[in-house]
DNA sequence: TATTGTTATACTCTATAACTATA
DNA sequence: TATAGTTATAGAGTATAACAATA
């Protein structure tokens, strides 16, 4: 017995006519354009929309390893080593290594870390709100589910 | 008197307390996600998913430049050199110097470049049908709809 | 003076391979 | 052997500046 979909989505899936008929294409430059409003909004802050994130993981899981930021990010872990000197070098992060497991840094923000990760929300807000200019409260609420939907692995 | 939103979007922006709330965050890794997915099932074909934009605007709009094509996707004219220079490679376009402005080299599709199109939005129709297996069709079309708001200049 | 197509160049983000130290 | 952090490096994608030809 075949695994139902949700509704009925098409077994032989409809090819688009064009591109605009591509989720996929609107997902694109939506998110370049969000990525564009965030970097310079994260600007004045001195961060990267990366490094936002990545202090954000330490603020939210205090004691968290770098592999494990890279696992939640779904980044390589070669490319957080620059980002996590950064943040250190900012005063914002600090390393100590694991009492039971020599190989595992823990991570920790400093106050400084969580004041910057607070101003920079704040300013992603601000970004937000006019990325989603054209989208009323329910609308914007659906449109973090549906996307959430896309990529996460959660639930199956 | 101030222009109004759709509902009242908050004039203070509720700052976000996390990266999850953000939907910027989920714009991001929605949008990797589908990236990923369709290089994949463009490699089949030998495009790349900018390629395969390139493409079908010329297809859409036989005779375009590329300077529009450029403004269309929202990116620079030195970056859609090699573009155009591997499609032609491949036998999917023509190149025609405007009479009127020889400033202006006008694009035409290939018999061979529909084929291919083609098959690449069937291929892309796959993926998409795996990258919103969650969503059910309204969802889909909602989506969309969202997204396009969100990134789309038009409409003021 | 402005635009098209083009070259050269640099910078960011991402991906892989290999190393060391620990387990 | 497997994992954590690290280095080095290469590949995309994208950005700017400058040029010749044309308008």
């Amino acid at each position: 017995m075949p695994t139902k979909r949700k509704q009925d989505a098409p077994q032989n899936p409809t090819p688009a006519r064009s591109l605009g008929d591509l989720v996929g294409y609107h997902l694109r430059r939506a998110s370049v354009f969000d990525l564009q409003g965030s970097t310079a909004a994260l600007e004045e802050a001195g961060l990267r929309p990366i490094s936002m994130s990545v202090l954000c993981n330490i603020i939210e899981r205090p004691g968290i390893s770098a592999a494990d930021i890279c696992r939640v990010l779904g980044m390589q872990r070669a490319n957080i080593v620059s980002v996590l000197a950064d943040l250190e070098e900012k005063g914002f992060l600090l390393r100590d290594t694991d009492k039971s497991d020599q190989r595992i840094q823990r991570l920790y923000p400093t106050d400084g870390g969580r004041e910057i990760a607070t101003k920079c929300l704040a300013l992603l807000a601000e970004h937000e709100e006019h990325l989603l200019r054209r989208l009323d409260a329910s609308e914007r609420v659906e449109l973090l589910r549906l996307l959430s939907l896309v990529w996460q692995p959660l639930s199956t």
